[in-house]
DNA sequence: TTAAATAATCGTAATATTGCGATACAATAG
DNA sequence: CTATTGTATCGCAATATTACGATTATTTAA
C-alpha cells in the first residue's frame, strides 16, 4: 500500500500524470522558465538564480530530464540544458487536449 | 528538511505547480476525462468506473477541489461533481502560457 | 601531475502522497 | 425513530518527494 497505482490507469493517463508532475513543484516551473527566458540554456547559473542548494537544482534537472522535457549537453567542465522541443510539443498536446476536451462538452453542472 | 519551499518562489509558479499538481495523477486525470464525459456529472459512479476504493476515490476528489477544479454538490444522500469552468480556465491559461512561452523565443540548444 | 571548477550522486532526515479498512456522518426511505 | 444508502473522515502503513551536506567523478587550467 502506498505505491501509485499506474497499472491500472491507460498508457495515455498515465502520461498526462507524468507530464503533470514534472510541472508539479515551483522550483522546476522556474528552472524551464529560465531555460526559455535564455533563448540559449543555461547551466549551473540556474543554482545561482534559484533559492536552492546546488544539489537539489542537480535533483530537479534529473526529474525534467527523466520526464523528456529537457536535455543537457556536457560543454567541458559545465553542463547547458535546455527544453526538448519535441517531448515539450508532445506534453503540450496532450494536456491541452485535457483541457479542451471540456469546451468540447459544455456540461454544465447539476 | 523535506518540504517544499513554496514561499521562495513566485506566487505565479507556485499557482501553475498548484494546478499541475492536482494533474499529477493518473486516477485524477480518469476522474476530470469522466466528469467531463459524462456532460452531467457524477458522484460515487467514479467508485464503480474506477479500480480504487471509495475512500480513495474520496480523497482524490477533495484534492481536485481543494485545488479548484472541481465542485461538489450535494444531492439527497449523493453529491455531484462537475468541472469549475472558472478555474479550470484559469489553469487552462496559466499552464498554456508556460507552454507558448517557448514558441516566442524559438531558442536553439547550446 | 596537481589543483580548481562544475556537476552528479550518496546518505540521511523531514515531510507528503497514496491507498485502504473501519468508522462516522448525513439524508432519505420505511 | 430506525435502517439504509452514499460519502467523508480517521488512523495506519507503505512509498515517494524534497532538501541538504558531503562525497565523488570529470574536465579544464596551471
Amino acid at each position: 500500500m502506498g505505491a501509485t497505482k499506474s497499472d491500472e490507469f491507460s498508457v495515455k493517463d498515465n502520461k498526462i500524470a507524468g507530464y503533470a508532475k514534472a510541472l508539479a513543484h515551483p522550483a522546476r516551473v522556474a528552472i524551464l522558465k529560465l531555460l526559455m527566458k535564455r533563448q540559449a540554456c543555461i547551466c549551473g547559473d540556474i543554482v545561482d538564480e534559484l533559492p536552492l542548494s546546488q544539489s537539489t537544482i542537480s535533483q530537479h534537472l534529473k526529474e525534467l530530464k527523466a520526464a523528456g522535457l529537457i536535455q543537457g549537453d556536457v560543454e567541458g567542465t559545465k553542463v547547458c540544458y535546455c527544453i526538448d522541443e519535441k517531448e515539450w510539443h508532445a506534453a503540450q498536446e496532450l494536456l491541452m487536449g485535457l483541457f479542451t476536451t471540456y469546451d468540447a462538452s459544455k456540461g454544465k453542472c447539476c
